[in-house]
DNA sequence: CTGAAAGCGCTTACAG
DNA sequence: CTGAAAGCGCTTACAG
């Protein structure tokens, strides 16, 4: 049960443990035969090297906290295969922590952080209390913290990150709506809390404005993020009178909710209704119809954001954020038509 | 950067670190009077104690590694809620580790088990070099491993597990296909080394047995448990002459990418071609048509497994390995039909 | 109730 | 190249 210490090693190997330790982290500082001796003593006793003793005299994790909203969410398959090929080159290594919905308090991740003496933290996840909080206990302590994927929040201003810019892709995803014809286009956003969605809210409202369209008392639902929220939503953008032609949701996860509702109100998609994602999670391709969508590059916005944070954990955080912006793209499939009439 | 330590908090209060260490951790050890005085100083330095010298120290870490196949696998939303509450009912704190297809050997894991002083672990996912390696590792110091959802390996038999029985599962899957009046019964399967889907695979071929049919070459197609997977395999079996007329796939990631692809050849679910799959993850409801599935109690799943670990931590673990069998559940929506003619 | 002291497993100047 | 020794931050018998 308990393991073998670097004690036990020493004694087998007849040397002192400061050797022991050579041996595992500067082999070349060592004679061939010393080290030879020493590694079959680690063989034999299955020694492996007490990371929290390590960590804790090292005053150095070499871990990073990856912060996301929930496990289980399909959009991050693959900006954690970013996140895990940038890690390994770096030579850290990678502690996953869900937020799941306000489990977590933004002290708590704090306090997590610093008492876990984590080297750095990349937030995937923006909850609401989360920004001052944070900024409060550990500013000072300028501990490394990039902001990924997420629009960051005023609070959160001084932390750099990486992700798409989320106004620009909303206009286009809007725009692409209006060009085909619409002029009663609805959204299904998240909750008033989540950041995300407020930029890719804005950039609706930006669209639909300059096209000189008001929008209208209705238009705009909360879909909580969720497949079921965005049903009920989707309920409520349909009982409008005059209802939308087109909606426009914040992220496929609604889409895919959405659609299966519009659906089962009886309406062919696109020709009824057209809908548009945001993400291009894996399920979009295979909806019914395939769904039109803002594309992310995921992988990359994983990977871009751990080289930036392992580069303020060695050189310090810089004077100024940075917001390093990664292109989208729309990826036009079929759940988008012209309206009817 | 660095943290206040204990010895600063002591300083402030004018007392010994003991004290401030009694306060934290058993303040009824404590006057009244010197506790508001630590409070104070522990308020104004923001002191948060050190978890990795307490651990250290304490020689116990209070943390249970779960390791699952992939983050954004939305299967394991409902299992880690379940994990999350129970972990948190038992005062355990979670690190979640991916294994990705290999990336990571058994040994590695297993070397981490041991070199981050784990108290536990929980296994939900299977790879095929870990069974023998993991045991002869660290059985001998009868390390706690819980598997879940995933059968059993018979190396891996000396663990306890909570799972669904997917044999009678799978057996309740596919007789429903054929007393639906099929004959020609196919299976998306994953890779031989999954031993989850094995389990699914024993159900199947027992099901289509007993009903007196004899399985054809080409029947079981690899769908590597992925929608791309799925989908050539999906063509595969429509290859088949004659092709099967129902499917049944081993998990509903794979069954959404078979569906899709039969649509695309032109093929209407259930009419021309039955699908069933296995997880009922909340994708299958929504999907079109939306797809008849075996439930899994998967919030239960995690709970049960923390508990058992959790026990088996305090407790040590028993002569004899247990498995927890949790009721499975057959959802029926409309992804199923008698077959054509 | 409180403090002085030992020690968890490791690494790293410092001598030799 | 190698060893003796100090010390990372904490907790916990042991005295008092």
């Amino acid at each position: 049960m308990n393991a073998v210490s670097i004690k036990e090693v020493a004694r087998l190997a007849g040397v002192s443990t400061a050797t022991v330790s050579r041996c595992v982290n500067n082999p070349e500082k060592v004679t061939e035969k010393t080290r030879v001796k020493v590694q079959q003593a680690i063989r034999t006793t299955g020694y492996s090297p007490n990371t929290l003793a390590q960590s804790f005299r090292r005053g150095r994790t070499n871990m990073i906290m990856v912060v996301l909203p929930s496990v289980g969410d399909p959009f991050f398959s693959r900006v954690m295969r970013g996140i895990r090929k940038a890690a390994k080159a770096k030579g850290y290594s990678i502690v996953i922590e869900e937020t799941q919905l306000n489990t977590m308090t933004a002290d708590e991740i704090g306090a997590m952080l610093v008492s876990k003496q984590m080297d750095g933290m990349l937030l995937l996840a923006s909850l609401s209390p989360f920004g001052t909080e944070i900024l409060s206990t550990h500013s000072q302590r300028r501990l490394p913290i990039v902001v990924g994927c997420e629009t960051v929040a005023p609070e959160l201003a001084e932390f750099s990150s990486v992700h798409i810019d989320n106004v620009a892709a909303a206009i286009e995803a809007t725009q692409f709506l209006l060009d085909k014809g619409h002029s009663r286009v609805g959204m299904i956003t998240g909750q008033a809390a989540s950041l995300l969605t407020k930029d890719r809210e804005l950039g609706y409202r930006k669209a639909i404005d300059d096209a000189g369209i008001e929008v209208q008392q209705g238009w705009i639902v909360n879909g909580e993020l969720s497949i079921d929220g965005a049903r009920s939503a989707m309920r409520a953008l349909l009982d409008q009178r005059p209802a939308p032609t087109a909606v426009f949701c914040a992220n496929d996860e609604m889409a895919i909710g959405a659609l299966h509702e519009a659906k089962l109100a009886g309406l062919l998609v696109p020709d009824d209704l057209s809908i548009i994602g945001f993400d291009d999670m894996r399920y979009a391709e295979v909806s019914d119809p395939p769904l039109t969508t803002i594309g992310q590059p995921a992988e990359a916005i994983g990977e871009r954001a751990i080289y930036r944070l392992c580069s303020e954990i060695e050189n310090g955080r810089p004077a100024s954020s940075q917001n390093e912006i990664l292109p989208h793209q729309l990826v036009v499939r079929q759940s988008v038509a012209a309206p009817r009439s």
